[in-house]
DNA sequence: CGCTCCAATTGATATTTATCAAGAGCCTAG
DNA sequence: CTAGGCTCTTGATAAATATCAATTGGAGCG
């Protein structure tokens, strides 16, 4: 691992308050590992070896059953996976494969119990990951609980919108296979729901969103900070 | 606070590593209460004033949007609501009220935040709490997500019979109309599930379930340890 | 350039789920 | 008792969503 790649890592929140002798310790365990599309990082059930932290790239967490599949969370730079079997020494619950040629950083699971038992200030940084993992599951809960699935899709845009370099304006981070899945919807009621919203100030042409008229959109979509705010 | 509940409290795996000063400085600002049915405990949007423990009774933890409500999670004894926003210093992402008489240890989440900061055998405990409620979300989440509504009722009520005196005849320990919005569906449908299971080895007369026969209920359940068993 | 592949869309239809309305059964206060 | 209020059930219908089948339309490639 080179060194600069060191000093980054170092500043994130779940690595600063860790001492430097045992930051040096878990580091000299670790990989940063550059991966291809497509390939399965993680799969459900099985015992988790490594805690993930991803760098570049963005991956897919999903599950199967009874031959279905869902897509549950997709995971950008600088976020972790997966923490909870992780610390639980469990198995996955989800299954993980990157979505696109990603780096991460893979520690291995025994070395972070260890670490999390001995230090305290990583410990902590754990809690509060957590925490914050806890709350996105909980929103996630409550968007497809109380949401019908275009009221879902409108909400989803006004999120992505309010992290676009241009809010009216944006694409699609996502094939909309999968963007249907993760809102849980089939990809044709995706398409349909798309023409919905075009009496709600949406125009969405390939994979680019155009907002015409925002006051519309929310009128409809009705966004709730307990669900779609994801800093609190 | 009697003796008696602070030994059985100290025993509990959250309290049981921290340092005897701290548990004590910690339960010096504690309350023990009982509240009645009904009794609303949180409300979401309002900031998390208190950790809560409950000793006896049941909570129903609950989420509004837009004029529909979802009950999320039902809590018994001896687990904790709400963690995650106690431990970030947020607002409630779901409301709390008691479903019976019910009593509980209420923490000032400041008194919370400052053991947790301080004590590290209580840091790490919270860790596997938190760790724990994350992974319940995670499978209430696969469940709505991967499953039918009489799918997640017949899983339901196997997990049920799991903790049951009597595995094949058991007592149903909610209001159908709340269990039904626990499940995702309406009160109406739940009805039509519940005849439906007639069919796979089910009867429900009143509040009693008889599981008549468990190899065409499972069957037809697929019940999955990464949704449906509670101790992974 | 034309071919092929695959995601996306569209239309028709089926299934699932919700809504609305009515009635049955049960609990409890008076 | 019994009247009222509640939950639960049932039936009829509507709405939401999924499925199936066919077509469109890019993107990549020889």
């Amino acid at each position: 691992m080179r060194q600069d790649e060191l000093t980054e890592i170092r500043a994130l929140p779940l690595f600063r308050n860790m001492e430097a002798e045992n930051f040096d310790r878990l580091f000299r365990g670790a990989y940063v590992q550059t991966f291809p599309q497509g390939v399965e990082l993680a799969r459900e059930g099985e015992m988790a070896d490594f805690f993930h932290v991803v760098l570049d790239g963005s991956v897919e967490l999903f599950a199967n059953w009874n031959g279905r599949k869902s897509t549950l969370a997709t995971i950008h730079p600088l976020s972790t996976f997966i923490l909870a079997a992780t610390i639980k020494n469990g198995p996955y619950l989800m299954s993980a494969q990157t979505l696109e040629k990603s780096r991460m950083i893979l520690l291995p699971s025994t070395d972070v119990r260890a670490h999390f038992a001995a230090d305290s200030g990583f410990a902590r940084a754990i809690v509060l990951e957590l925490a914050q993992c806890y709350r996105v599951v909980v929103k996630s809960h409550k968007d497809i609980k109380l949401r019908t699935s275009p009221e879902r899709l409108a909400n989803y845009l006004l999120r992505q919108s309010a992290t676009a370099a241009d809010p009216s304006s944006f694409d699609l981070k996502m094939e909309k296979k999968r963007l249907a899945s993760f809102l849980g919807m089939t990809p044709e009621n995706l398409s349909r729901s798309i023409k919905a919203l075009n009496t709600h100030g949406v125009e969405i042409a390939l994979n680019n969103v155009r907002i015409v008229d925002f006051n519309l959109l929310r009128d409809y979509a009705k966004p709730d900070d307990l669900i779609d705010n994801p800093t609190i």
